[in-house]
DNA sequence: GCAACGCTTCGATCATGATCGAAATGTTCA
DNA sequence: TGAACATTTCGATCATGATCGAAGCGTTGC
């Protein structure tokens, strides 16, 4: 039985370095990071990140641009995000009675960007706040905005059409791997979360890949989506 | 930062290994195989496979059940099932120019079961029929059933209808890593592969996870579903 | 109870790849 | 052109874990 197997293995030990899939979890934030940037986070020198950068260029999980003296990196396809997503989802889960949870970072919890969305604490209250007023329906699987969601949208500037066909698919959950609760992913989580940076709601923090609430975020998120957070 | 990245690089590790990875692909059509036929698709000693078993097991990802005096192992959650997906299309993809891609066994490339539901060439011809005949839209993000979908299954046979509360969610695309294509997931590409099989259009092979479509299969994909196979 | 069978545990061996110091490469700016 | 800086390449070392033979455990059926 020739299958994929072989090649799932080489994939897996691209990430099953403790540093490497540091760099890959700092870069789930979809912008590209400085290979020095990449070393600290991966608690190596910079010579065995450039290594370990080398084998995820390499293996096109990664691609990367040269800007100046320096080389950013970034996730080669949303495609790799997604997988991630699935291997934090279960990675998170582990439910092993025995061993406690793994502590995670609060700041992260709180709120963080997935790739080109909302995750956390904030990412799953928006979801809930949208699906409570009949903006959205959303289970582990599949995902649907409502006609009602679509105006909602609409009505806060965000411009759901594009170059496509006029029928389109805008919605799709995301597994929350802190908050184990699916959020809102696909284009319209991804308009969610441009908006949110565009109105100062949310800033990315320097470093790292959570995000700060402002006090206008705060305001705007319970009033506007009616987010309990 | 304190972050998932740990318990990323230890999943992955689980899956570096290309016996374990073998196991995990078999595993894959969602039915329980014992030790001896997965250390004989993993090509490995009954000894060693049962360690890599035992560590598949201590890690939640499989779970395993005792049968007379043979053990049974399954993938324990759809969850682990959705993290392979992502994961084989990525390591499917590996789009180096110059490696020649890995070639995919005949059979599994023309169909096989993805955990619950249909893929290889069946799969994404069936998606593609009802997509053409208006019962479905998908993308490589999100998909919808249609009215006309709901309907068409319906008259298939196939109550959509579960326990669950009215509005319901039953579509998403999985994306097949031999066609390269979003194939039909969810809980309506659950019930098309169960009727399939019920109806012995097609029938699983004895070992692996290909099926064979059966004459009357042919006939029924091309004339209820107008699929192109 | 005993034999047959499936599977697991133990122990020793062996290979792969992660790491960092040192040095080289390449880019920008003066 | 030369200095400063980011990054990569090279080489040697070291740790982790995959493997299988041999032996042990547990279940079934006679």
């Amino acid at each position: 039985m020739q299958t994929i197997a072989p090649e799932l293995a080489e994939l897996a030990a691209l990430i099953a370095d403790p540093g490497r899939a540091g760099i890959l979890s700092r870069l789930m934030d979809g912008r590209a990071q400085a290979a020095s940037e990449l070393a600290r986070v991966a608690g190596v020198t910079p010579q065995t990140a450039s290594w370990h950068l080398a084998r995820l260029v390499e293996r096109a999980l990664l691609k990367v641009e040269r800007r100046g003296p320096r080389r950013l990196y970034r996730l080669a396809t949303p495609l790799v995000a997604q997988m991630l997503e699935g291997m934090m989802t279960v990675a998170a889960i582990d439910p092993q009675p025995s061993r406690p949870l793994p502590w995670i970072d609060a700041e992260m919890r709180r709120a963080r960007t997935c790739y080109d969305h909302l995750a956390g604490e904030l990412g799953v209250a928006v979801t809930d706040a949208m699906r409570e007023h009949g903006h959205l329906h959303l289970d582990q699987e599949a995902g649907e905005l409502t006609a009602s969601g679509r105006a909602f949208l609409r009505d806060l500037g965000i411009d759901l059409r594009s170059p496509a066909r006029s029928r389109r698919l805008l919605c799709r959950p995301c597994l929350d791997w802190s908050e184990r609760r699916p959020h809102l992913a696909g284009r319209a989580g991804a308009a969610v979360a441009d908006l949110a940076l565009q109105r100062d709601w949310i800033r990315r923090r320097p470093q790292g890949r959570s995000v700060e609430i402002t006090a206008a975020g705060l305001v705007a998120f319970r009033d506007l989506f009616g987010a309990r957070i």
